[in-house]
DNA sequence: TTGAAAGCGCTAACAT
DNA sequence: ATGTTAGCGCTTTCAA
């Protein structure tokens, strides 16, 4: 491993004055081709461990996400990812899948590798998250509100939930259930609100209550609900479903059943990246995951380069735009 | 921030009896106890930075993959995640987009912030593994070969290729085309070798050239290539797609037109985990992404642990398990 | 502008 | 078994 010390030797200057070449500090012209032969021929490339130890912070950011196999998220992780490589940094990525034990346990890795800041989607209402921003480590939450007073950019929720019911009324559907998450999940809880006050509006009665099916957020949630959305005595003819993984399971089961969308009305909060299905055959309401990351990326970089207003919470909409086939064109 | 030498000056020890209550060595059950007992109240926690500095590497692996929105890559990850976390390490995830110059920066990266290994999907031949190499950091290549001589863990493509190709011709296509990568990119490449070799075997000839389409390996180059096809003069009637991404292209289009399979067969090497599609309508020659991913991480983990045999390369085989619909069922 | 030297927090000789 | 101390590679006062 080639230290400062054998660039210094080499360029017949000190230590200190390398440093500053890599730092950009003024150095004489002179000097500075010295130290940057030197270290061509060296290929010396600066040790960041012993400059972090000395610096007590690190170009790097870390991403907690539940899951890196939802394609939400992913997209969400590419965005920060472009955002933050532009200004010099680098991204961990990391998977919670929704256990605070592991949300805790990234947290302290965070802290104690001296990382610049966090972006996360919480799982716990406040997990260790104090024991960074004590240090004065900025924090964004991403998709899910902590108890906090931090930077965070969410969704319009309910908004999104209206959006999907309101296209699935609009081509004609009655019978609309829903497959909502995990009640603790508040953003795809939001969604079932949206859904549930639509239905209520437009058609002059609240939902079944059978029609709402919690699932976990996982392709094999959304097949076990929508299982069970089947099998009632008087079964839906359309069904929102509030995540993108569920949807996936929906659609499995209503094709294995023979009731091919849109022959069975599917409308999808999320984007299903890798559907497979003729256009217009489900209503997608586009969540702007990747523009979520860039945008809590760089609320990020402005805490990290020292700005201290309030902490602000960003919406951003979510936007249809592919709409279900009307019941009367099928 | 709080140091060891508060923690041993609160329990009336030395900081090295703190450190080496933290590190597992021998130490007195009373000292021991003490130390604990200040560590908590001051919520101490060790700072890695010093630590990697100190013993010049970290519990930290680098994964290089092409695409983190690619189902294959994050499945891969998850397996490589999974075991490594298991052995008390984290892993860093990088997006390389199939760019020499990011694998190299990346490279860099390992090598400057001392990780303990290196598992990467290269782009280059040999990129700048040897930095890392020379060094004694071990790396271990994924799904693609590198002209080195390290460990690494491969798909039997051609295997894959026929797979796919005779399921095909089993259910009764006889025109069928196939969609490869980017020349440069080998597996997608002995794919398409396996394509050619089981249609020339079976058919008596080999497939007319206008039936290999090169793309590039994401969903927008299956559908070029799927386009294409289909403006042929003499179209076929199936087709082989040699990765999950370009599947899925090629299915949106054949259901644009009208085709949606079994009507045109469609085979994948990959896996579509968010295919939308009724079961058998499609072939999918199932890669053993994860355990791709296992693999690698425990090979890494035993040379990290200091074996040293000679380089070996693991082959893995992939796996149908939902075959087309039979021409004469449709 | 440049150099000398201290110190970031930790661990491993070495000494006791 | 435990304490003392040097040093990992870097940056940054402080002096010159």
């Amino acid at each position: 491993m080639v230290t400062i010390y054998e660039v210094a030797a080499k360029a017949g200057v000190s230590p200190a004055t390398v440093s500053r070449v890599f730092n950009g500090m003024p150095v004489s012209a002179e000097k500075v081709d010295l130290v940057r032969a030197a270290s061509d021929e060296l290929r010396y490339s600066p040790n960041k461990t012993a400059r972090r130890l000395r610096n007590q912070t690190s170009e790097i950011v870390a991403l907690l996400i539940p899951d890196i196999e939802n394609p939400f998220f992913t997209a969400l992780a590419r965005g920060v990812e472009d955002a933050l490589q532009a200004a010099g940094y680098s991204v961990v990525l990391c998977n919670t899948d929704d256990d605070p034990d592991k949300e805790t346990h990234y947290l302290d890795i965070a802290n104690s590798e001296n990382m610049a800041g966090v972006i996360l989607a919480p799982v716990a209402e406040d997990g260790d998250i104090r024991r960074l921003t004590d240090r004065g480590r900025p924090v964004v939450a991403i998709d899910r509100q902590t108890g906090l007073n931090i930077d965070s950019v969410m969704v319009d929720n309910p908004a999104a939930g209206i959006a999907a019911t309101s296209a699935l009324l609009d081509a004609g559907y009655t019978k609309i259930a829903c497959i909502a998450g995990p009640v603790v999940l508040e953003d795809t809880e939001g969604r079932a609100l949206g859904w549930r006050k639509v239905v209520t509006q437009r058609t002059g009665a609240p939902p079944l209550e059978a029609y709402l099916q919690h699932a976990n957020y996982r392709v094999d949630g959304g097949r076990l609900a929508m299982q069970a959305l089947l099998a009632l005595p008087e079964p839906p003819d359309a069904v929102v479903s509030t995540n993108n993984l569920m949807a996936v399971g929906a659609i499995q089961v209503l094709s294995e059943a023979g009731l091919v969308p849109p022959d069975f009305g599917v409308a999808v909060v999320g984007d299903l990246p890798f559907a497979t299905l003729p256009p217009r055959a489900i209503t997608q309401v586009h969540l702007p995951a990747r523009h979520l990351g860039t945008t809590a990326a760089n609320m990020l970089l402005e805490r990290i380069g020292g700005d201290d207003q309030p902490a602000r919470t960003v919406v951003l909409r979510a936007q249809i735009t592919k709409s279900s086939t009307p019941v009367s064109a099928r």
